[in-house]
DNA sequence: CTGAAAGCGCTTACAG
DNA sequence: CTGAAAGCGCTTACAG
């Protein structure tokens, strides 16, 4: 029905007999109209196949009913190239078009340069060309301020991934340090005592989370904690294959090791394989990130997987009820999940 | 810079002296603006800060400068989902995105059911709010001849992933026959004889384009073509594992596979290891798809990789030459890469 | 080469 | 509860 070529509000109030007023009343669920009138008017929507144009609304209105994510240029456009099959993106989109889908709202993503002065250009550019209701901001630029406050002067509504202050803004994120608990926790109970935290980046709050999980379990279980065994892998595979690789021909050695992200699982995976361990007999090993190549990994890896759909679900809905006028500020912490997979098991004293 | 409340074409239009119209024909690149002028508007909009507003532009105007590019939701819902680490939809954004990004247009994503009666519904609603100047269509949508239609009658430019007809369409596709003969070239050089085929569905029409260049360059070497050696693996894991091992067991074995997609690769995988084989000492292997995890696998699978990121680069231009009135319709054919890995190797006859 | 007028399809105050 | 008027920021004919 209706894919005539352009069926406007206007043909809908001829339709009714009413006033566009009236339609446009409807339409945003407004008061002060008869529900006999509405009744009539929604008919008359269905039956013409009325659709609003997203374009008009938002010119003379408040809204646009677009949401807008940005993520990190460099670091989308290094993966994608190398195609290594993180699927940030995809949770990011699979959690953000769902939800925005539920509202009658779109989802755009944009990239923007990691650079300051660029990000600022970038993203200002794209917010008055677009003018969206809400924008989602991912790291690292969810740590630029200067971004934030360009989206708060403009009045434009703005989530955070990875913040927990809230105050204005509809933060996101997980809970790291109770990750970090978990992982550790899962790997005493299978009879760790030994085990090393291969962290990335003392400058990553959310590294620094997990590690605080990690001892605090350590601390409660009353294992060992030695300063060598928490290991600085800089988020690179070449970096932690050293760590993993001096680790490895330690005597004591650790029987677990906790990666900080699975580019440093993996790094571990083959520093065990070129030494001539196996995982899981000789070595547990538990990753962060749970992307693709961590379930198809041999073996395949146990691990935490980030609520990213979760999260950017919650930061859409928090965003479309900001923009509706009701205060949707706030910290958000998301579920984890822990996924026990083969690189875990059992520690046997041989 | 200009970084105020909202900075439009008037206030460009006050700061040179001109109306408003000169300062549009500048943005749009008309004719008929005096060089000196256009230089004074230019910097003008430079040092304001100026930056069109795309839903005023698309009101009047003819043009929304947004590129919609449609994807299945099943399809798309269920890699997601599965966190399979398929990186289709990335390899579009990856094209799409840079394209767009060169003429100043957006990409929208969007997700359409896969049953004709939903699809219609659900896209003629997406393209009324949004009003894209030009659409996508993937498989399977491309080859519902319905979706077309309705984008024509409502003069939007359509581009089809995987048709090769071209008439008013901005077709996209990749040799499917000459990588099919690529696949089989490689295993012949390699010195295998016995080269088996494992298809994906004969109502697909790109598998019989493969099938054939497969059997052209068996013929064209003298190979032994026997009808056992094409199986339907119905691009699945299950229906692949079962054709894999009769062929495995079978006397006079096939000493190498290519395999239409990934999922069936990693069925012959999995059943190589299951009979106890090896790859690539007792099989060879090829795949047709280098979705990341055939980049994880053990072995790495040596395959064609689909040029998803340039198709979509392609139909983005071709769209967006369209809309400024320039006919770009036509079959664009986009080169396909071939990745040897470590599932192939010489054969050895021991 | 340049500008005054009209209008795209909606929503926002403002009357009644 | 409903409607007549104005206007969002642009571009499109149409004059000059």
């Amino acid at each position: 029905m209706g894919t005539k070529s352009t069926v406007t509000i206007r043909d809908v109030a001829a339709d009714v007999g009413v006033s566009r007023q009236t339609v446009s009343r409807v339409l945003n669920k407004g008061p002060n109209v008869k529900p006999a009138v509405r009744a009539k008017v929604e008919a008359s929507i269905e039956r013409l196949g009325y659709v609003p144009n997203i374009s008009a609304r938002r010119m003379r209105g408040s809204r646009s009913y677009l949401i807008l994510a940005i993520n990190d240029r460099q670091r989308t456009y290094d993966n994608w190239r190398a195609g290594r099959g993180n699927d940030w993106v995809d949770q990011m989109l699979f959690g953000g078009m769902t939800e925005c889908e539920k509202h009658g709202y779109h989802m755009v993503f944009e990239l923007i340069d990691t650079e300051p002065a660029k990000a600022h250009a970038q993203l200002s550019k794209v917010i008055s060309e677009l003018r969206p209701d809400g924008v989602i901001l991912t790291p690292p630029h969810s740590e630029n301020g200067d971004l934030a406050d360009l989206l708060k002067g403009q009045g434009i509504a703005c989530a955070r991934v990875g913040r927990r202050e809230g105050h204005g803004f509809v933060d996101v994120c997980m809970d790291e340090r109770a990750a970090g608990e978990q992982a550790t926790r899962h790997l005493a109970d299978l009879g760790h005592q030994r085990i090393a935290y291969l962290a990335g980046s003392s400058e990553y709050g959310n590294s620094l989370m997990r590690l605080d999980g990690y001892r605090a379990i350590l601390e409660n279980r009353g294992l060992e904690q030695r300063e060598e065994w928490v290991g600085e892998g800089a988020f690179s595979f070449d970096t932690a294959s050293k760590v993993a690789l001096q680790w490895l021909k330690s005597k004591d050695r650790p029987t677990a090791i906790i990666a900080d992200n699975d580019q440093m699982a993996f790094a571990v995976l083959h520093t065990v394989e070129r030494v001539g361990f196996r995982i899981p007999d000789d070595l547990a090993l538990v990753s962060f990130e749970d992307t693709p190549g961590v379930r198809l990994s041999v073996p395949p890896m146990t691990a935490i997987r980030q609520p990213t759909a979760a999260m950017i679900a919650q930061a859409c809905e928090g965003l479309i009820t900001e923009s509706s006028g009701i205060d949707a500020s706030g910290c958000y912490e998301m579920p984890f999940e822990f996924i026990e997979r083969d690189s875990t098991a059992r520690f046997s004293q041989d």
